[in-house]
DNA sequence: CCCTGATTCGC
DNA sequence: GCGAATCAGG
């Protein structure tokens, strides 16, 4: 596989989202996650970190050959971003989107940019909710990190307190979330009461 | 052990 | 330019 003008935009448009490499990779297929970060660094677009040469002369850097291989001196603050749903509330099909809020902005409204993940108004049903309890109980209670494409991201407590992990059990293939999860994430609308009103 | 990105360097 | 091997770390 070469890289076409096609797979480069892919490539860019995914990393601009804050796709990991291997789920780049996996989506361009025929590259290995290596290759998506060696042609991200080669395009410039590694770390945004745009510094005007604020504080120049760093380190002039003389090192360069060596017999096999000298350790290497990176530094790299590589924030990641990652999808989480904060309500027990989640249903869209979202495997892999993460929408990051990595630092607290201004709340600057561009213009209807990225804001479409909002489920809000979601009733969830009795019957959902005590399995969702059942099903908490067997929660590996995973941490943000820990989590992987294949661990359920089902979230359970409340993330302004202590008490809240994922559940990280095995995620189905190609799902967000474990078996049991998948089944209350995923109810059909019809499964709804009608509320009177 | 799973994963992440960063870097090096032979091709 | 490419990317496997490797490193460094969560």
């Amino acid at each position: 596989m070469s890289w076409t003008d096609e797979r480069v935009e892919t490539l860019k448009r995914m990393w601009a989202e804050g796709q990991s490499a291997s789920a780049i990779a996996k989506e361009l297929g025929g590259v290995t996650r290596n290759a998506v970060i060696g042609k991200v660094h080669r395009l410039g677009l590694s770390n945004r970190n745009d510094e005007a040469e604020a504080a120049p002369a760093p380190a002039p850097a003389a090192e360069k050959k060596a017999g096999k291989k000298p350790p290497k001196p990176a530094a790299s603050p590589a924030p990641e971003p990652a999808a989480a749903k904060p309500a027990p509330a989640p249903a869209q099909e979202t495997a892999a989107q993460p929408s990051f809020v990595p630092v607290p902005r201004r709340p600057i409204v561009p213009a209807g940019q990225p804001l479409p993940p909002q489920p809000s108004a979601n009733e969830i049903s009795p019957e959902a909710l005590a399995t969702v309890r059942e099903i908490e109980k067997k929660a590996r209670k995973l941490s943000l990190m820990e989590l992987t494409e294949r661990t359920c991201k089902w979230p359970i407590g409340d993330p302004a307190t202590d008490k809240f992990w994922f559940c990280g059990l095995p995620s189905q293939p190609g799902k967000p979330y474990c078996e049991a999860h998948v089944g209350v994430a995923f109810q059909p609308m019809s499964s709804r009461r009608d509320r009177r009103r």
